[in-house]
DNA sequence: CATATTACTGAACCTCAGTCAATAACGCTA
DNA sequence: TAGCGTTATTGACTGAGGTTCAGTAATATG
């Protein structure tokens, strides 16, 4: 065996050896750094050990496999969109509910890319996958309207039933479409403008 | 080099040729049923290759590689979906919008698994997949619109402006995931409600 | 300093996408 | 019907990437 490096790689071969809980934190953030540049599938083993600085067998320690590994960066990725997106409060429910979404929004134009790799991922992932993106969403539209009261809840024309939940989450995949499009390209739409329309559509929706 | 079969293979050398147009269809045909039961990378060229009782080799002489295949199986089913859920034209704007939405349910109905993988390769695949889809979708809305009049057009609050189309693109997104929603659970929830109010919510949104 | 523990490595293995020279089925002509 | 050219089709090969595991070396513990 060659003790030298072979071709690339730490000349030295001292072994960094970290604790579990510092080793996981690190691989996870990498991983969702990553997803900023690549879909999640091209974020191979091999390429993401070689970022870390560790070898693949290191990365099966600490998760079972790449699907694993998957599931754990998209939770990560999700906990960071509802962490940062947090609501204040406000009177008037429609208000309230144009600046939850400007927060929303402001956090997709922040880390455009990496959340169009998350959506994308989740959409087309597997189930698992599937239920953790969903698990986020609707943790963020449950607060949206946690921080409304139930004179608010009525002013937006919601009440609870399964239609109502229904419509919800489908003005829910809207406003993700839409913003994800509009931060793409605003074609000379205000950002006050789409927020209005994006809360009204609301009621819009729930009262047709 | 031996002439005789080495170890495997077919006992008999028989090959079946076929016209290559006719080949190019059983293949298609063929990738497009498979994606009713497994997701669009889950279809692996040696799954193919076995279940139409040919070479590897051979998919890479019609499809130059998998993605193209995949692109190719995608473009036949957009196809099928548009093809199939032709309009019908009514006086009424919202009952023309609802009966239009109507057949686009009652394909999804009939085709679920097949749609939904559809929807979701779309989704999570490459900018030259979804583009496909993305033509498809397009495609659908326009014909509901083309049908209806310009005096229908203005009764459903609809003009054409950069507003208007990301907004009429947020309502299309939202049907797709009610629509998906719905025939997975409906949820007591009837057919006509449904229509209804997914036709309502058009104007529910862009006159909001 | 000796020993136990365990974070970590590296090489072998397997699956599957993609390549290519060889092969055989079919149409055509004599 | 036999021969011949065309080309649809094959199968073995290569390489990339995921997965396994027996071994290695840091660190903790006595």
């Amino acid at each position: 065996m060659g003790h030298m490096s072979t071709t690339s790689g730490p000349a030295t071969g001292s072994r960094i050896r970290m604790s579990p809980e510092s080793r996981r934190e690190q691989l996870l953030e990498l991983g969702t750094q990553l997803l900023s540049t690549r879909t999640l599938d091209e974020i191979s083993i091999e390429v993401l050990a070689e970022e870390a600085g560790i070898s693949r067998g290191l990365l099966y320690h600490y998760f079972g496999n790449k699907q694993e590994f998957h599931l754990a960066v998209v939770r990560r990725a999700v906990e960071q969109l509802v962490a940062i997106t947090a609501p204040r409060d406000i009177e008037d429910p429609l208000e309230q509910l144009a600046v939850s979404i400007g927060a929303y929004l402001d956090y997709v134009v922040e880390n455009y890319t990496g959340y169009v790799s998350l959506v994308r991922a989740a959409a087309g992932g597997n189930e698992e996958l599937r239920a953790i993106y969903e698990e986020g969403r609707r943790a963020l539209t449950d607060r949206i309207f946690e921080v409304t009261g139930p004179a608010g809840l009525d002013a937006l024309g919601l009440s609870d039933s399964p239609t109502m939940r229904l419509l919800v989450n489908g003005w829910a995949a809207m406003l993700e479409v839409v913003i994800i499009d509009w931060v793409h390209d605003p074609r000379g739409i205000a950002r006050e403008d789409l927020l209005g329309r994006l809360a009204r559509a609301l009621p819009g929706i729930v009262l047709a």
